[in-house]
Formats: structure tokens, C-alpha cells, sequence
DNA sequence: GCCGTTTTCGGCCCGACTGTTTTCAGTCG
């Protein structure tokens, strides 16, 4: 019985509101499944555990009926509803509503009328002629839908956010530019800073709407125009990109901005706050409901206080649950990027890296940092010349000789271990002692069973030199699969052994990813932001294990680096090993 | 299927576009 964590529970409950919707069910029914899947999947507790204490309605949107299924989901691998429907059609149905102009009722009808399972058949029937004349299938809907499956299988990936984000601030400060461009910015999940990007979004404001719909297409970035009306331009760049670029009025600029920053589900969860109150919200601003007063929305501060609310960082606008912590007073203090004062996860030409110890601490002064470590790979990663012990003792030396020369960032004596079959390490006790930090990472075994590759994780955490996990997970955002761990038990142990969880802040890893770290936190555990930099400007990715320690709600007092370097020693696991050694060699002197 | 500072029943976010229609369903974000 394959073990079931909470992302599983959501994507079966997800995939049980899919069929429901297909099956024409009733729209809060099958949306209830939705909800309820959004919220398992960003809860910060196993449900396995929840579910042991009779807990599982604590989570917003799980009543009786879902508890049920849920536990049955943990014990049995599915649950009966979910069957039923399975039996009724066909679960590969439900991937034809990805295709834009097909939903839930064309859905239906392809598969009752032709037999339609899957995108390849709807793409043969397509070719046989079979869809003319089909009821509510016109010409225009073929020629969409024929389109659709292309363009379907093209954005099938999504881009990573360092590859959309540049491109998004960049279009944006071109609009700004434009006459009759009174503000510009990008919105959407390049503005929460989501690890992957779908399209982006850019909201301009102008009293010549016109005017900028014209501008926007004649942009030099732009391959071809995918369309363009009064208020909304869509536009190819030459990277391959789709961009939607919107333009509304100046007064009503903070509501679009807020509409479109989303999350959706951030969104849906302050329109009913908003409607309880007696207000309505929408891309235009905020109304009274009793007289359609429109109230105000040319700022985004502007609407969220008239809905009295804080502003809540576009990071955390991901509606699980930050608008009841607004009103709870628990809305936590997030981290900044100004916060960060090193980076402890670096690479140098002694391995794999393309920079020096000189050039890091070059770029970690420019970035105006205090300390910065150097890790590079241990021996044992043998195809990257990890390094022997020799070469330790020569690189120490070396790091010495930069710090007594007393200008710059402090550099710390660390390493980047690797965690072996059994959860060993590379090195002897003596040589590991003499480090400043260890990170401890696995390098192999990515698709081992989840027991085993727990068990490592495990015992390295149970390691006195082990001070931080590197890159916990082990996932590459579309390349790698997260290794199958136990998280729970993973981060708990983290929580008992006071081993520091990287946040590997490289854009393709991204790992611990911020559902895994608000799971940490609860345990207690602390974190390490590190770019893993293998050239100097690599280090510039700081910002993006940033945001996701602000989407995991960190504040500065949680993360490691954002501490000055005496408390950084502190923090580390290796102060009372290597500090009790040195007391204790103390007192015997003192004899 | 969930949920309650009007409610344990009757609601459940808001608006726009498209296409195929004669007043609107389906889809999308």
C-alpha cells in the first residue's frame, strides 16, 4: 500500500471534482473537491496524523462527508465515490479540458457522442471530420479547438520564473516609458514570485487605452501579435513567451493590479469576506453593495484597507488562510531580501565552479554581505574532484590568508557533504570538526523507495557534524521528480536534532519548495538560504530563496543568514559538539 | 460538499468574451 502524503490526497481529490464536473454535477459540489484540495495541499501537518486525532475538519473546507473519504483515501488507496465515477468515465477525460475552448460539457459530449477518451482522440476525430455538426460545435469552435490542442501541447511546461521574471520587469519599464503610460507593472504569479510561470500578465494604466494597445504591439521584443482589442493585447516575444498586457483606467489601477496578481483562490477568499461585509470587489474597485457607491480602487493599498486589511505581500496571496491571519493579528513579519547578510552555500574552481574564493568574496562584498562560506563538494563526489583532505587543508589555508588580510565579508570553512547509502559522510571526525559548517546533501539514488532514501536523510540529521540538509528534496523543477520522503518525519527530525533545512535558492531547485517549509516551521526547525553558486553571478539568485521563504511565511528570525555571524555560530549544531570539545579540552588544561 | 456576527437551509466571487444564437450557454481567468 503505497503511502499517500498530502499532495497525493490532492491531487485524487482534485481529479475526483474534475470527473464530477464532467459528469455534470452540481458546480459547489464538484468545486467543493477543488477547495478542499487547495487547502490538504498547503496544509502544514500530515493528514495522515490529523486523521489519527480525529482532526481532518480542522482544515478549512473539509467537512464530515470529506474527512471520510479522506481517511478512507489513507487506509485504502482510494475512496468509493471516487471509484464510482472512475467507472463511469474515463480519468484521462478530464485532461481535454486543458485544451482552451473545451470544458467540462464539451467534455461530456465528445465522450458520449464519439467516444472521445483522451487528447489523441479528440485530435483523430478532429482530422476524421467528426466533430461537424456535433450540437454547439460551429466552425469557429473546430477551428478553436483544432488550435487548442496545439497550442495545448506546447505550453504543456511551464517556464521557470527566472526565465519570466526578467523579461516581465523588462517589459514593464518599456511600457513605463511610453507617453501615454501613466503606470505599468507585472502581475499574476510573476508578481507572487510561483516557482513556474503560465503566461505573464503586465497592468498599465492610461488615459489613452488606445494609444498603449497600439505601443505594446509595435514593442520590439514582440514576434507576433496573438491578438490585441481595446483593453488587451497579446503579444509572442522573441523568447518564446506569451504576454497579456491589459491597460485600464488610472482610477481603477489598483483593483486590476490586485485582480490580476490573483492567486485565484486569494481572490475568491476576499470577495466573500468583502460580501459578508456588505462590499463587493471587483477589477473596477470596491462597491457598496446597498447602493453601488463605488468606494474606491486606484491603489492596491487603497482596497485592501477599505476591505480592512493589510496589504499582504503578492507572495503570500495564496488563499490559504492569510486573510483569517490578517484578521487574527498572525500574519507573520516576512523576511526581506535587505535581511540577508551571507551566503552559505557556494561552489569554487577547487570542484565544479567557475569562480574563485577571491571572485566570491568580491561578489558577496558587492552584495554588501557580512560573511559568506564556501562548500564546496566532498570527496566522495568523485566526478566533480571532491575534494581530499589535502586539498581541504590547503583551501582552509587559503581562507585564512583572505580573512587575516581583514577586508570584506568573513568567509566560513564549509563543505558540502554527501550522504552515502547508509546516511554516512565523507571525512573522519577530526577533519569534520575543523569546519566552520557542514551541509550534508544526497547526490544519488533519486528514485530509490521513499523508506530508503528517508533513512538516509535521517540518520545523516542524527550526525553532530551535519549542520545543514542541502537541497532536502533533490527535485529540478522540470527535469527531477522530489525524491519520494517521508516529509513529515524528515522535517520532525530536523526539529529534534536542530539540523538546519537548506532553501536552495537556485531557480531550477527551489527546494525545500514553501508547503514543506511551513510544515518545518511548525517543528521548529530553522533555515539556510543558499544560492548553491557555481559562477559569481549565480549569487545574484538570492532573491529567489527569498520569496520562497516568504511564500513559506519565514521571518528573519528564522533563517540562519539572515543573522550576524556570532549568532550564526550559534545556530549551528556543530557549537555544542565542537564547543563542548573545546570546554572540555579547557578544563583539562586549567588542571 | 461546506458552512453560519442575518442562516442547520439555502446560499456558495465577479465579470467578460465567444460563438452560435434569437436570449444565452459555455468557457475563462
Amino acid at each position: 500500500m503505497p503511502e499517500f502524503d498530502n499532495a497525493a490526497i490532492a491531487a485524487m481529490l482534485d481529479g475526483m471534482g474534475d470527473l464530477l464536473e464532467v459528469a455534470g454535477e452540481d458546480r459547489f459540489r464538484y468545486l467543493s473537491y477543488h477547495k478542499a484540495a487547495h487547502a490538504v495541499r498547503a496544509w502544514p501537518e500530515d493528514l495522515s496524523t490529523l486523521a489519527e486525532e480525529g482532526r481532518l475538519t480542522e482544515i478549512p473546507g473539509v467537512g464530515k462527508k470529506l474527512a471520510v473519504s479522506i481517511g478512507q483515501i489513507l487506509e485504502t488507496g482510494s475512496f468509493p465515490e471516487y471509484d464510482a465515477v472512475k467507472a463511469s468515465f474515463e480519468p484521462t477525460l478530464v485532461r481535454i479540458m486543458d485544451i482552451p475552448g473545451v470544458g467540462p460539457k464539451r467534455a461530456r459530449l465528445l465522450y458520449e457522442q464519439l467516444g472521445v477518451k483522451s487528447v489523441d482522440d479528440l485530435e483523430t476525430a478532429l482530422q476524421q471530420g467528426r466533430l461537424v455538426g456535433l450540437a454547439g460545435f460551429g466552425e469557429k469552435t473546430i477551428d478553436n479547438i483544432a488550435s487548442g490542442i496545439e497550442s495545448a501541447r506546447r505550453h504543456s511546461e511551464r517556464i521557470l520564473l527566472q526565465d519570466a521574471l526578467p523579461l516581465a520587469t523588462r517589459l514593464a519599464d518599456e511600457l513605463r516609458r511610453l507617453p501615454s503610460v501613466e503606470r505599468a507593472e507585472p502581475a499574476g504569479s510573476v508578481r507572487r514570485w510561483q516557482e513556474t510561470i503560465g503566461d505573464i500578465d503586465i497592468i498599465t494604466s492610461s488615459k489613452q487605452p488606445q494609444a498603449v494597445m497600439d505601443e505594446v504591439c509595435k514593442l520590439p521584443m514582440v514576434v507576433r501579435v496573438l491578438g490585441s482589442g481595446g483593453t488587451k493585447t497579446s503579444i509572442m516575444t522573441t523568447a518564446g513567451l506569451q504576454v497579456d498586457v491589459r491597460v485600464v483606467d488610472p482610477a481603477e489601477y489598483g483593483a486590476a493590479l490586485q485582480y490580476f496578481t490573483g492567486s485565484k483562490e486569494h481572490n475568491v477568499a476576499l470577495r466573500e469576506r468583502a460580501k459578508r461585509a456588505g462590499l463587493k470587489v471587483s477589477e473596477y474597485g470596491v462597491f457598496r453593495v446597498s447602493d453601488g457607491e463605488r468606494l474606491g480602487g486606484e491603489t492596491e493599498d487603497e482596497v485592501y484597507r477599505l476591505l480592512g486589511l493589510p496589504t499582504f505581500p503578492p507572495e503570500i496571496r495564496l488563499g490559504i488562510g492569510e486573510i483569517e491571519a490578517a484578521d487574527e493579528g498572525r500574519l507573520p513579519k516576512l523576511l526581506r531580501l535587505q535581511d540577508i547578510r551571507g551566503d552559505l552555500h557556494g561552489h569554487t574552481t577547487s570542484t565544479d565552479s567557475k569562480a574563485t574564493l577571491e571572485d566570491n568574496r568580491a561578489k558577496a562584498a558587492e552584495l554588501g554581505y557580512d560573511y559568506i562560506a564556501v562548500t564546496d563538494h566532498a570527496f566522495n563526489l568523485r566526478m566533480v574532484k571532491g575534494l581530499e583532505p589535502e586539498r581541504i587543508r590547503e583551501q582552509w589555508a587559503a581562507v585564512d590568508r583572505l580573512n587575516a588580510e581583514g577586508e570584506g565579508p568573513v568567509i566560513l570553512k564549509g563543505i558540502e557533504l554527501n550522504i552515502a547509502e547508509d546516511g554516512s559522510v565523507d571525512y573522519d571526525e577530526e577533519l569534520l570538526a575543523g569546519f566552520d559548517l557542514c551541509i550534508a546533501s544526497l547526490h544519488g539514488g533519486f528514485r530509490d523507495p521513499g523508506e530508503k532514501v528517508t533513512q538516509r536523510l535521517l540518520r545523516a540529521m542524527e550526525n553532530p557534524y551535519v549542520d545543514i540538509i542541502g537541497h532536502p528534496t533533490g527535485r529540478i523543477l522540470g527535469r527531477r521528480n522530489p525524491m519520494d520522503l517521508d516529509m513529515d518525519a524528515v522535517l520532525r527530525k530536523a526539529g529534534e536534532t536542530g539540523t538546519i533545512m537548506e532553501i536552495n535558492a537556485y531557480p531550477d531547485r527551489l527546494d525545500l519548495n514553501d508547503t514543506h517549509i511551513r510544515m518545518a516551521k511548525r517543528y521548529g526547525v530553522r533555515f539556510s538560504i543558499g544560492t548553491d553558486a557555481h559562477a559569481t553571478e549565480q549569487m545574484n539568485y538570492m532573491p529567489y530563496g527569498v520569496a520562497t521563504a516568504r511564500r513559506g511565511w519565514l521571518e528573519r528570525r528564522d533563517v540562519l543568514n539572515a543573522q550576524p555571524l556570532e549568532t550564526v555560530r550559534k545556530w549551528l549544531k556543530r557549537a555544542k559538539v565542537v564547543g563542548r570539545a573545546t570546554a572540555g579540552e579547557h578544563r583539562a588544561r586549567e588542571r
